[in-house]
DNA sequence: ATAATAACTGACTGACCAGTCAGTTATCAC
DNA sequence: GTGATAACTGACTGGTCAGTCAGTTATTAT
Protein backbone atom coordinates (compact mmCIF):
# COMPACT_ATOMS: atom_id res chain seq x y z
CA UNK A 1 0.00 0.00 0.00
CA UNK A 2 2.86 2.78 1.17
CA UNK A 3 3.89 3.50 -2.51
CA UNK A 4 7.07 5.58 -3.31
CA UNK A 5 9.01 6.97 -0.97
CA UNK A 6 8.47 10.57 0.05
CA UNK A 7 10.69 12.47 -2.59
CA UNK A 8 9.10 15.75 -1.94
CA UNK A 9 11.96 17.57 -0.09
CA UNK A 10 14.25 16.30 -2.41
CA UNK A 11 12.76 18.02 -5.13
CA UNK A 12 11.68 21.37 -3.66
CA UNK A 13 15.53 21.56 -3.03
CA UNK A 14 15.91 20.60 -6.83
CA UNK A 15 13.31 23.35 -8.10
CA UNK A 16 14.63 26.09 -5.89
CA UNK A 17 18.35 25.34 -7.44
CA UNK A 18 17.05 25.43 -10.92
CA UNK A 19 14.75 28.50 -10.25
CA UNK A 20 17.36 30.48 -8.75
CA UNK A 21 19.85 29.55 -11.38
CA UNK A 22 17.11 30.70 -13.84
CA UNK A 23 15.55 34.30 -12.17
CA UNK A 24 19.47 34.91 -12.14
CA UNK A 25 19.69 34.76 -15.62
CA UNK A 26 16.62 36.56 -16.57
CA UNK A 27 14.98 38.55 -14.07
CA UNK A 28 12.27 37.18 -12.15
CA UNK A 29 9.37 38.80 -14.69
CA UNK A 30 11.21 37.54 -17.75
CA UNK A 31 11.68 34.01 -16.16
CA UNK A 32 8.91 31.68 -17.44
CA UNK A 33 7.86 29.22 -15.11
CA UNK A 34 8.27 26.92 -17.95
CA UNK A 35 11.97 27.47 -17.91
CA UNK A 36 12.28 26.31 -14.62
CA UNK A 37 10.78 23.50 -15.43
CA UNK A 38 13.28 22.75 -18.60
CA UNK A 39 16.19 23.51 -15.95
CA UNK A 40 14.87 20.93 -13.73
CA UNK A 41 14.06 18.26 -16.36
CA UNK A 42 10.43 18.49 -14.88
CA UNK A 43 7.15 19.53 -16.55
CA UNK A 44 6.08 22.62 -15.47
CA UNK A 45 3.00 21.04 -13.87
CA UNK A 46 5.29 19.48 -11.09
CA UNK A 47 6.37 22.97 -10.46
CA UNK A 48 2.69 23.53 -9.07
CA UNK A 49 2.90 20.02 -6.87
CA UNK A 50 5.93 21.84 -4.54
CA UNK A 51 5.34 25.44 -5.17
CA UNK A 52 1.98 27.06 -5.32
CA UNK A 53 2.87 30.07 -7.42
CA UNK A 54 5.65 31.80 -9.00
CA UNK A 55 5.99 34.24 -5.95
CA UNK A 56 6.31 31.17 -3.67
CA UNK A 57 9.08 30.28 -5.44
CA UNK A 58 11.02 33.30 -5.30
CA UNK A 59 9.95 34.23 -1.36
CA UNK A 60 11.57 31.01 -0.64
CA UNK A 61 14.49 31.69 -2.43
CA UNK A 62 15.43 35.22 -0.67
CA UNK A 63 14.20 33.42 2.91
CA UNK A 64 16.80 30.97 2.56
CA UNK A 65 19.59 33.08 1.07
CA UNK A 66 18.78 35.69 4.27
CA UNK A 67 18.25 32.82 6.80
CA UNK A 68 21.69 31.33 5.77
CA UNK A 69 23.41 34.58 5.70
CA UNK A 70 22.67 35.24 9.30
CA UNK A 71 23.23 31.82 10.88
CA UNK A 72 27.23 32.19 11.12
CA UNK A 73 27.27 35.79 12.11
CA UNK A 74 24.66 35.22 14.66
CA UNK A 75 26.23 32.19 15.82
CA UNK A 76 29.64 34.21 16.22
CA UNK A 77 30.83 34.23 19.63
CA UNK A 78 32.90 37.75 20.27
CA UNK A 79 33.34 37.62 23.64
CA UNK A 80 37.22 36.45 23.38
CA UNK A 81 37.90 39.08 20.87
CA UNK A 82 38.52 42.78 20.72
CA UNK A 83 35.83 44.41 19.57
CA UNK A 84 37.99 45.56 15.76
CA UNK A 85 38.63 41.86 16.13
CA UNK A 86 34.94 40.68 16.24
CA UNK A 87 34.14 43.40 13.46
CA UNK A 88 36.85 42.07 11.07
CA UNK A 89 35.58 38.96 11.69
CA UNK A 90 32.20 40.17 10.92
CA UNK A 91 33.23 41.47 7.67
CA UNK A 92 35.11 38.34 6.99
CA UNK A 93 31.71 36.52 7.14
CA UNK A 94 29.64 38.85 5.16
CA UNK A 95 32.38 38.78 2.31
CA UNK A 96 31.96 35.20 2.15
CA UNK A 97 28.38 35.30 2.24
CA UNK A 98 28.79 37.54 -0.51
CA UNK A 99 30.61 34.97 -2.68
CA UNK A 100 27.85 32.48 -1.85
CA UNK A 101 25.20 34.90 -2.92
CA UNK A 102 26.45 36.74 -5.90
CA UNK A 103 24.11 34.44 -7.91
CA UNK A 104 21.25 36.21 -5.96
CA UNK A 105 22.18 39.52 -6.74
CA UNK A 106 20.11 40.90 -9.71
CA UNK A 107 16.83 39.19 -7.86
CA UNK A 108 18.08 40.68 -4.32
CA UNK A 109 17.96 44.21 -6.08
CA UNK A 110 14.64 43.65 -7.52
CA UNK A 111 13.43 42.46 -3.92
CA UNK A 112 14.28 45.54 -3.25
CA UNK A 113 12.49 47.62 -5.83
CA UNK A 114 9.67 45.57 -5.09
CA UNK A 115 9.81 46.66 -1.17
CA UNK A 116 8.46 50.19 -2.23
CA UNK A 117 5.12 48.82 -3.10
CA UNK A 118 4.93 45.40 -1.30
CA UNK A 119 4.03 45.60 2.27
CA UNK A 120 5.51 41.63 2.44
CA UNK A 121 8.90 42.59 1.28
CA UNK A 122 8.90 45.37 3.67
CA UNK A 123 8.32 43.50 6.40
CA UNK A 124 10.82 40.88 5.58
CA UNK A 125 13.31 43.60 5.03
CA UNK A 126 13.02 45.63 7.89
CA UNK A 127 13.73 42.30 9.82
CA UNK A 128 16.84 41.72 8.36
CA UNK A 129 18.12 44.97 9.00
CA UNK A 130 16.47 44.41 12.82
CA UNK A 131 18.88 40.93 13.31
CA UNK A 132 21.52 42.84 11.24
CA UNK A 133 21.54 45.27 14.39
CA UNK A 134 21.24 43.70 17.13
CA UNK A 135 24.50 42.08 16.21
CA UNK A 136 26.39 45.41 15.51
CA UNK A 137 25.36 47.26 17.78
CA UNK A 138 26.13 45.40 21.01
CA UNK A 139 30.28 44.81 19.58
CA UNK A 140 30.99 48.42 19.11
CA UNK A 141 28.94 48.88 21.92
CA UNK A 142 31.56 46.85 23.93
CA UNK A 143 34.25 48.56 22.10
CA UNK A 144 33.04 51.73 23.56
CA UNK A 145 32.80 50.81 26.87
CA UNK A 146 36.05 49.16 26.84
CA UNK A 147 38.29 52.23 25.77
CA UNK A 148 39.05 50.60 22.99
CA UNK A 149 36.67 53.27 20.43
CA UNK A 150 35.90 56.78 21.26
CA UNK A 151 32.70 57.69 22.32
CA UNK A 152 30.26 58.06 19.54
CA UNK A 153 26.72 56.39 18.81
CA UNK A 154 27.17 52.93 18.31
CA UNK A 155 23.82 53.06 16.21
CA UNK A 156 25.50 54.81 13.97
CA UNK A 157 28.65 53.45 13.42
CA UNK A 158 26.71 49.86 12.60
CA UNK A 159 24.65 51.66 10.10
CA UNK A 160 28.06 53.36 8.57
CA UNK A 161 29.16 49.64 8.47
CA UNK A 162 26.77 48.46 7.10
CA UNK A 163 26.35 50.96 4.57
CA UNK A 164 29.96 50.42 3.24
CA UNK A 165 29.16 47.02 3.29
CA UNK A 166 26.18 47.00 0.99
CA UNK A 167 27.57 50.34 -1.11
CA UNK A 168 30.76 48.62 -1.88
CA UNK A 169 28.52 45.59 -3.53
CA UNK A 170 26.59 48.25 -4.87
CA UNK A 171 29.76 50.30 -6.73
CA UNK A 172 30.35 46.68 -7.99
CA UNK A 173 27.63 46.42 -9.77
CA UNK A 174 28.35 49.97 -11.38
CA UNK A 175 31.78 48.78 -12.53
CA UNK A 176 32.81 45.34 -11.57
CA UNK A 177 36.14 46.27 -13.29
CA UNK A 178 36.83 49.27 -10.70
CA UNK A 179 35.86 48.17 -8.04
CA UNK A 180 36.30 44.82 -5.81
CA UNK A 181 34.25 44.07 -3.20
CA UNK A 182 36.73 42.20 -1.22
CA UNK A 183 39.45 44.21 -1.21
CA UNK A 184 37.12 47.49 -1.04
CA UNK A 185 34.84 46.49 1.48
CA UNK A 186 38.24 45.99 3.67
CA UNK A 187 39.80 49.12 3.03
CA UNK A 188 36.43 51.29 3.62
CA UNK A 189 35.77 49.23 6.78
CA UNK A 190 39.76 50.07 7.85
CA UNK A 191 39.23 53.75 7.69
CA UNK A 192 35.96 53.62 9.30
CA UNK A 193 37.90 51.69 12.17
CA UNK A 194 40.64 53.98 12.12
CA UNK A 195 38.44 56.87 12.68
CA UNK A 196 36.51 54.89 15.99
CA UNK A 197 40.43 55.15 17.68
CA UNK A 198 41.08 58.32 16.94
CA UNK A 199 41.09 61.17 19.35
CA UNK A 200 38.76 64.05 18.99
CA UNK A 201 39.24 65.00 15.52
CA UNK A 202 41.88 67.93 15.41
CA UNK A 203 41.25 70.76 13.23
CA UNK A 204 40.47 70.19 9.47
CA UNK B 1 0.42 76.34 -44.39
CA UNK B 2 1.97 76.29 -41.27
CA UNK B 3 -0.65 74.84 -38.76
CA UNK B 4 -0.85 74.12 -35.10
CA UNK B 5 2.62 75.33 -32.88
CA UNK B 6 4.59 71.83 -32.33
CA UNK B 7 4.43 70.61 -29.19
CA UNK B 8 6.26 67.79 -29.09
CA UNK B 9 9.37 69.23 -26.37
CA UNK B 10 6.54 69.89 -23.72
CA UNK B 11 4.54 66.72 -24.72
CA UNK B 12 7.87 64.99 -24.28
CA UNK B 13 8.24 66.21 -20.63
CA UNK B 14 4.74 65.84 -19.89
CA UNK B 15 4.88 62.36 -20.98
CA UNK B 16 7.66 61.76 -18.78
CA UNK B 17 6.44 63.29 -15.63
CA UNK B 18 4.19 61.03 -16.18
CA UNK B 19 5.82 57.65 -16.72
CA UNK B 20 7.77 58.49 -14.06
CA UNK B 21 5.53 58.54 -11.58
CA UNK B 22 3.60 55.31 -13.10
CA UNK B 23 6.77 53.23 -13.33
CA UNK B 24 7.68 54.60 -9.34
CA UNK B 25 4.44 53.53 -8.35
CA UNK B 26 3.88 49.79 -10.14
CA UNK B 27 7.24 48.93 -11.12
CA UNK B 28 8.62 48.84 -14.87
CA UNK B 29 7.43 45.74 -15.97
CA UNK B 30 3.63 46.12 -14.21
CA UNK B 31 3.52 49.59 -15.95
CA UNK B 32 1.03 49.83 -18.83
CA UNK B 33 1.46 51.94 -21.48
CA UNK B 34 -2.40 52.61 -21.03
CA UNK B 35 -1.81 53.65 -17.64
CA UNK B 36 1.13 55.90 -18.83
CA UNK B 37 -1.56 57.29 -21.75
CA UNK B 38 -4.16 58.16 -18.85
CA UNK B 39 -2.06 59.57 -16.87
CA UNK B 40 -1.35 62.25 -19.01
CA UNK B 41 -4.43 62.52 -20.31
CA UNK B 42 -3.64 61.20 -23.74
CA UNK B 43 -4.35 58.15 -25.78
CA UNK B 44 -1.71 54.96 -25.81
CA UNK B 45 -1.15 55.70 -29.51
CA UNK B 46 -0.22 59.46 -28.86
CA UNK B 47 2.60 58.11 -26.51
CA UNK B 48 4.57 56.33 -29.25
CA UNK B 49 4.50 59.99 -31.44
CA UNK B 50 6.91 60.90 -29.16
CA UNK B 51 8.52 57.68 -27.48
CA UNK B 52 8.87 55.07 -29.88
CA UNK B 53 8.84 52.09 -26.93
CA UNK B 54 8.69 51.59 -23.51
CA UNK B 55 12.14 50.81 -23.30
CA UNK B 56 12.68 53.93 -24.64
CA UNK B 57 10.86 55.53 -22.05
CA UNK B 58 12.41 54.39 -19.19
CA UNK B 59 16.29 54.91 -20.48
CA UNK B 60 15.16 58.45 -21.19
CA UNK B 61 13.69 58.99 -17.91
CA UNK B 62 17.06 57.84 -15.96
CA UNK B 63 18.86 59.76 -17.94
CA UNK B 64 17.90 62.49 -17.67
CA UNK B 65 17.98 61.78 -13.54
CA UNK B 66 21.26 60.96 -14.07
CA UNK B 67 22.61 64.19 -16.05
CA UNK B 68 20.95 66.31 -13.76
CA UNK B 69 22.55 64.90 -10.40
CA UNK B 70 25.74 65.25 -12.04
CA UNK B 71 25.51 68.65 -13.43
CA UNK B 72 26.10 70.63 -10.17
CA UNK B 73 28.44 68.49 -8.67
CA UNK B 74 30.70 68.62 -11.82
CA UNK B 75 30.27 72.28 -11.76
CA UNK B 76 31.33 72.98 -8.25
CA UNK B 77 34.81 75.12 -8.04
CA UNK B 78 36.37 73.37 -5.01
CA UNK B 79 39.83 75.26 -5.58
CA UNK B 80 38.74 77.66 -2.30
CA UNK B 81 37.92 75.14 -0.37
CA UNK B 82 39.77 72.62 1.50
CA UNK B 83 38.96 69.16 0.58
CA UNK B 84 37.41 68.78 3.52
CA UNK B 85 35.16 71.09 2.70
CA UNK B 86 35.03 70.29 -0.83
CA UNK B 87 34.04 66.87 0.46
CA UNK B 88 31.47 68.00 2.62
CA UNK B 89 29.92 70.25 0.30
CA UNK B 90 29.70 67.49 -2.58
CA UNK B 91 27.82 64.96 0.11
CA UNK B 92 25.28 68.13 0.23
CA UNK B 93 24.80 68.17 -3.07
CA UNK B 94 24.04 64.61 -3.27
CA UNK B 95 21.69 64.79 -0.95
CA UNK B 96 19.86 67.61 -2.04
CA UNK B 97 19.58 65.47 -5.53
CA UNK B 98 18.64 62.38 -3.20
CA UNK B 99 15.48 63.99 -2.60
CA UNK B 100 14.63 64.92 -5.90
CA UNK B 101 15.54 61.07 -7.42
CA UNK B 102 13.27 59.46 -4.25
CA UNK B 103 10.97 58.34 -6.61
CA UNK B 104 12.93 57.06 -8.75
CA UNK B 105 14.35 54.84 -6.54
CA UNK B 106 12.26 51.44 -7.03
CA UNK B 107 13.57 52.16 -10.47
CA UNK B 108 17.10 53.01 -10.29
CA UNK B 109 17.14 49.75 -8.73
CA UNK B 110 15.40 47.49 -10.88
CA UNK B 111 17.88 49.30 -13.47
CA UNK B 112 20.87 47.96 -11.39
CA UNK B 113 19.15 44.44 -11.68
CA UNK B 114 18.98 44.96 -15.25
CA UNK B 115 22.83 45.46 -15.26
CA UNK B 116 24.16 42.11 -14.74
CA UNK B 117 22.39 41.07 -18.15
CA UNK B 118 21.87 43.93 -20.53
CA UNK B 119 25.09 45.49 -22.34
CA UNK B 120 23.86 48.91 -22.94
CA UNK B 121 22.98 48.82 -19.08
CA UNK B 122 26.33 48.55 -17.82
CA UNK B 123 27.66 50.90 -20.26
CA UNK B 124 25.15 53.65 -18.86
CA UNK B 125 26.40 52.35 -15.72
CA UNK B 126 30.06 52.40 -15.90
CA UNK B 127 30.13 55.95 -17.39
CA UNK B 128 27.83 57.13 -14.22
CA UNK B 129 30.70 55.52 -12.22
CA UNK B 130 33.68 57.39 -13.71
CA UNK B 131 31.98 60.19 -13.80
CA UNK B 132 31.50 60.21 -9.93
CA UNK B 133 35.44 59.00 -9.77
CA UNK B 134 36.59 61.72 -11.81
CA UNK B 135 35.06 64.58 -9.66
CA UNK B 136 36.13 62.54 -6.21
CA UNK B 137 39.66 61.67 -7.03
CA UNK B 138 41.12 64.95 -7.91
CA UNK B 139 39.01 66.63 -4.23
CA UNK B 140 40.75 63.57 -2.11
CA UNK B 141 44.59 63.66 -4.09
CA UNK B 142 44.58 67.63 -3.42
CA UNK B 143 43.88 66.56 0.37
CA UNK B 144 46.92 64.39 0.63
CA UNK B 145 49.28 66.46 -1.70
CA UNK B 146 48.48 69.28 0.77
CA UNK B 147 49.28 67.72 4.07
CA UNK B 148 45.61 67.53 5.13
CA UNK B 149 44.91 63.79 5.16
CA UNK B 150 47.28 61.30 5.54
CA UNK B 151 49.29 59.42 3.25
CA UNK B 152 46.23 56.89 1.68
CA UNK B 153 45.02 55.62 -1.92
CA UNK B 154 42.91 58.33 -3.28
CA UNK B 155 40.67 55.97 -5.00
CA UNK B 156 40.25 54.02 -2.29
CA UNK B 157 38.96 56.67 -0.85
CA UNK B 158 36.33 58.05 -3.42
CA UNK B 159 35.02 54.06 -3.10
CA UNK B 160 34.63 54.31 0.52
CA UNK B 161 32.58 57.52 0.36
CA UNK B 162 30.62 56.70 -2.68
CA UNK B 163 29.75 52.99 -0.58
CA UNK B 164 28.59 55.24 2.45
CA UNK B 165 26.40 57.51 0.14
CA UNK B 166 25.18 54.71 -2.17
CA UNK B 167 24.80 52.35 1.10
CA UNK B 168 23.21 53.96 3.42
CA UNK B 169 20.17 54.86 0.91
CA UNK B 170 19.89 51.06 0.18
CA UNK B 171 19.68 50.50 4.23
CA UNK B 172 17.45 53.19 4.48
CA UNK B 173 15.33 50.95 2.02
CA UNK B 174 15.35 48.13 4.22
CA UNK B 175 13.92 50.15 7.01
CA UNK B 176 13.07 53.65 6.76
CA UNK B 177 12.06 54.23 10.30
CA UNK B 178 15.83 53.33 11.72
CA UNK B 179 18.09 55.21 8.95
CA UNK B 180 17.56 58.27 8.11
CA UNK B 181 19.56 58.95 4.67
CA UNK B 182 20.12 62.85 5.35
CA UNK B 183 21.64 62.22 8.88
CA UNK B 184 23.40 58.81 8.77
CA UNK B 185 25.26 59.89 5.62
CA UNK B 186 26.77 62.71 7.97
CA UNK B 187 27.85 61.11 10.40
CA UNK B 188 28.93 58.10 8.47
CA UNK B 189 31.13 60.28 6.12
CA UNK B 190 32.79 62.00 9.39
CA UNK B 191 33.65 59.11 10.56
CA UNK B 192 35.76 58.50 7.38
CA UNK B 193 36.90 61.59 7.48
CA UNK B 194 38.18 61.23 10.92
CA UNK B 195 40.25 58.17 10.06
CA UNK B 196 41.63 60.60 7.12
CA UNK B 197 42.91 62.76 9.38
CA UNK B 198 44.30 60.47 11.98
CA UNK B 199 47.58 59.82 12.58
CA UNK B 200 48.53 56.16 11.54
CA UNK B 201 46.52 54.03 13.62
CA UNK B 202 47.77 52.69 16.93
CA UNK B 203 47.30 49.43 17.50
CA UNK B 204 44.02 47.90 18.11
C1' DA C 1 -0.60 -10.27 -11.93
C1' DT C 2 -3.26 -6.51 -9.75
C1' DA C 3 -4.55 -2.91 -6.98
C1' DA C 4 -3.47 1.22 -4.75
C1' DT C 5 -1.50 5.52 -4.93
C1' DA C 6 2.29 8.83 -5.48
C1' DA C 7 4.56 11.30 -9.01
C1' DC C 8 4.31 13.36 -13.05
C1' DT C 9 2.78 15.45 -17.71
C1' DG C 10 1.62 18.98 -21.22
C1' DA C 11 -2.22 20.73 -23.92
C1' DC C 12 -5.29 24.08 -22.79
C1' DT C 13 -7.64 28.33 -20.85
C1' DG C 14 -8.16 32.86 -19.70
C1' DA C 15 -6.08 37.03 -19.09
C1' DC C 16 -2.81 40.35 -20.23
C1' DC C 17 -0.63 44.00 -23.05
C1' DA C 18 3.01 46.29 -26.41
C1' DG C 19 2.69 48.18 -30.41
C1' DT C 20 -0.04 49.44 -34.91
C1' DC C 21 -2.79 52.00 -38.03
C1' DA C 22 -6.99 53.53 -40.39
C1' DG C 23 -9.64 56.93 -39.23
C1' DT C 24 -10.93 61.40 -36.67
C1' DT C 25 -10.39 66.01 -34.84
C1' DA C 26 -8.14 70.51 -34.13
C1' DT C 27 -5.72 74.33 -35.89
C1' DC C 28 -4.14 77.29 -39.09
C1' DA C 29 -3.58 80.17 -43.71
C1' DC C 30 -5.95 81.98 -47.24
C1' DG D 1 -15.71 78.20 -46.23
C1' DT D 2 -11.90 74.90 -47.74
C1' DG D 3 -7.74 72.74 -48.02
C1' DA D 4 -3.61 71.38 -45.81
C1' DT D 5 -1.49 69.19 -42.15
C1' DA D 6 -0.32 68.27 -37.34
C1' DA D 7 -2.14 66.02 -33.42
C1' DC D 8 -4.53 62.58 -31.69
C1' DT D 9 -7.48 58.23 -30.98
C1' DG D 10 -8.70 53.48 -29.54
C1' DA D 11 -10.12 49.02 -31.41
C1' DC D 12 -7.48 45.47 -32.91
C1' DT D 13 -3.61 42.00 -33.65
C1' DG D 14 -0.27 38.85 -32.43
C1' DG D 15 2.12 37.04 -28.99
C1' DT D 16 3.07 35.74 -24.20
C1' DC D 17 2.48 32.99 -20.07
C1' DA D 18 0.73 31.63 -15.12
C1' DG D 19 -1.80 28.30 -13.55
C1' DT D 20 -5.08 24.01 -14.20
C1' DC D 21 -6.50 19.38 -14.62
C1' DA D 22 -7.75 15.06 -16.99
C1' DG D 23 -5.00 11.68 -18.08
C1' DT D 24 -0.50 8.83 -17.83
C1' DT D 25 3.42 6.46 -15.75
C1' DA D 26 6.27 4.56 -11.93
C1' DT D 27 6.65 2.22 -7.65
C1' DT D 28 5.31 -0.63 -4.15
C1' DA D 29 2.71 -4.37 -1.37
C1' DT D 30 0.32 -8.43 -1.63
Amino acid sequence: MAPKPDVSEERKQQILEAASEVFSQKGFDNARMEDIAEQTGLSKGSLYLYFKSKDDLITSILDLAFQREFKQIENLDASEMSATEALEKIVDLALEDFAGMLRLLPVAYEFLALAFRNRVVQKALKEYFNRYMNVMVPVVQRGIDSGEFRAVDAKQVAIATGAILEGTILLWVYDKSLVNPEQHIRTGIQLLLEGLQAPPARQA
